[in-house]
DNA sequence: TACTTGTCTGAATCCGAAG
DNA sequence: ACTTCGGATTCAGACAAGT
């Protein structure tokens, strides 16, 4: 069977998980009910009463009845993930216990927690216990060997040069973003914020990758998806629901083109051999290099191996070596030496190199 | 049996614990194992060895292992709680979620999950993943008819008169708070910051209360204990961190309910990263940033990276390319342009964002 | 004394493509 | 599935040493 791509499905979760073909999704997102007990209701300090969760799909009998079902979809989405593929399942206090243990113990192999801070959450009106001012996101491989996307420069990049933190302030989900119904009140009670699913999406995807949300709600996951210019599949028991997130998917205007790119991994440029610098001219055979201040120095063989009269070897061999060090990076190790003997890192060439041959 | 107060009892914690009597302590916190199943050796980006966790009585088995011996030590610290008590477990990703699911089968209420923000969490060396810069607290009642304590006027003077959130940024135990052994070398792994536990049991204990730490390692609990005039009981298997606690806890002075005011928490002003005026619309992908007098531009991409179509790169360092300076503010430097076509620094949308936020 | 520079370290599930 | 090997990878803060 194929994966129709790019639709909400209307239905039981579970019931239309087991009709997807396996490995077919790189990506799961899932908000799943938080089974809350809110005992007879919230009332704020003026008596008005507080829109709780209170809907049928929120109830569940017991722990074991919350587990069994937790157990299912979660073995649905496990079958139906790519084996290099992950999962988010966000959460609160009242869930997130249970579905993590859950993960653990079906093979899922946890990469994060990640805490999404509310810049504005609701105050707790009786004064009883901290502001409840997050909820809790699991990011998991479907297994230990996944090798799960992350675009941890695109990150980087993104929080200003410093390597993203696993904690998120990120505001709610309000005002013209909030979808609402007829009567002008929210449509929904757990209405994400659409920039909390941009950022997973830009982590953990690429484009073109397909995501696939089983409590697809009203369409959070599949608006974020469609801006970035990937693939979703949603699942949604409620028909008004899928309404509202249909008109909301076809108002969005994908991001296309150059922008849609992000900061690229120099794992991912192609690699340059240190012999290309010498066919290319930038050096030469009997060119002497240098460590840091001069400390060591080793000259350059035809083949593009360094040696210091009595060892050889690769530049990052021979540096490693020289420190007695179990690794290193020869191209930025290595200094050769300028007219005005000044000393500067082979890796200057090499990215002089790719910029005349265009390999960036 | 009574039960002896303000002890360290050496011995293992299951062991020991089921000798205390029913019924007899106010709070209990915990820092158990966290089962981090860690790997080979880690390496910095200078080739330093990272000190991991690599103590015996972090390593278990399974996580049905694991399951069973929390579960045995939880089941007797509720035994000998006071109906009204509580109980604080810390732990990471590697455990928390088992600890918390057995909590709740074992009839223990959930007030709050509580994370420890680290101020100044250790880097993710190899980037591969976010940076793990928090911690996980759960604070559970005995059971949901338990009246327990919570100084919710007092946390509210800690906090500047707005009430206390679930999200704590305190730094890490460091410098001359870290008990060092005959070397000079950290003398536990992972001893907590006292701040933390001050946070703790100036929330959830009066004084007079008695505190029990079944996994007191250097004796942190004990120390706030001693510190807030609260009574602590700790358990300890190993005899040099039970010394190490002991010296400690001599050296301390119990303080004053005024002093604590100066123990308030110390406020920094949130850093904005580039991506977040994205993520809330001040900016959008493909806009275009200019130099002052528009002598560069360059678009916006969705990871919140500036490109010039051939070269990319944060704000940060393609204001320094286009300039060819060593470094640049790009905070500064960059300009979008209003609707009269108008330029402006993008700083003035960070302080914006910031008044928006309330992060002032 | 005040400031700069360098070194060290912290609960970490920490590489990945090619052969 | 195994090994080999090229080469990429860090943030805040405490403290010491140098200027």
């Amino acid at each position: 069977m194929e994966l129709q791509k790019n639709v909400i499905m209307q239905g039981d979760c579970i019931d239309i998980l087991s009709r997807l073909p396996d490995r077919s999704v790189d990506l799961v997102f899932a908000d799943p009910p938080y089974n809350l007990q809110l005992g007879g209701g919230l009332t704020r300090p003026d008596q008005s009463h507080v829109a709780g969760v209170d809907d049928d799909w929120d109830k569940f009998d017991s722990f074991d009845a919350y587990d069994l079902f937790t157990h299912q979809w979660l073995e649905e989405c496990r079958r139906v993930l790519k084996d290099d593929g992950a999962i988010w399942v966000i959460g609160s206090y009242h869930n997130i216990f249970r579905v993590g243990a859950i993960l653990q113990d079906q093979g899922f192999w946890i990469q994060n927690d990640v805490i999404w801070l509310k810049s504005n959450p609701m105050p707790n009106f009786k004064g009883t216990r901290f502001q409840n001012a997050h909820e809790t996101l699991i990011w998991a491989g479907k297994s230990e060997a996944s090798k799960c996307t992350f675009n941890y420069d695109a990150l980087k990049v993104f929080n200003d040069d410093k390597q993203m933190r696993s904690d998120w302030m990120i505001p709610l989900c309000t005002g013209g973003e909030r979808l609402k119904d007829e009567d002008g009140k929210k449509a929904h009670p757990t209405q994400k914020p659409e920039s909390l699913l941009q950022r997973v999406l830009l982590a953990t995807t690429n484009p073109g990758d397909t995501v696939l949300d089983p409590f697809s709600g009203t369409g959070t996951t599949a608006a974020a998806a469609k801006r970035l210019g990937r693939n979703y599949v949603g699942i949604e028991r409620d028909e008004t629901y899928i309404r509202l997130s249909r008109a909301r998917l076809k108002a969005i205007e994908p991001i296309e083109g150059a922008v849609l790119e992000t900061e690229k991994s120099k794992k991912s440029l192609p690699r340059v051999p240190f012999g290309a610098l010498l066919e290319s001219g930038w050096l030469k055979p009997g060119d002497r290099l240098f460590s840091p201040q001069r400390r060591y120095q080793a000259r350059i063989r035809v083949d593009g191996s360094l040696t210091t009269g009595t060892i050889s070897g690769s530049i990052h061999r021979l540096g490693a070596h020289v420190q007695q060090a179990p690794a290193c990076n020869g191209w930025t190790y290595w200094h050769y030496e300028d007219p005005k003997r000044n000393l500067a890192p082979i890796d200057l060439l090499r990215r002089r190199y790719r910029e005349e041959m265009g390999l960036n």
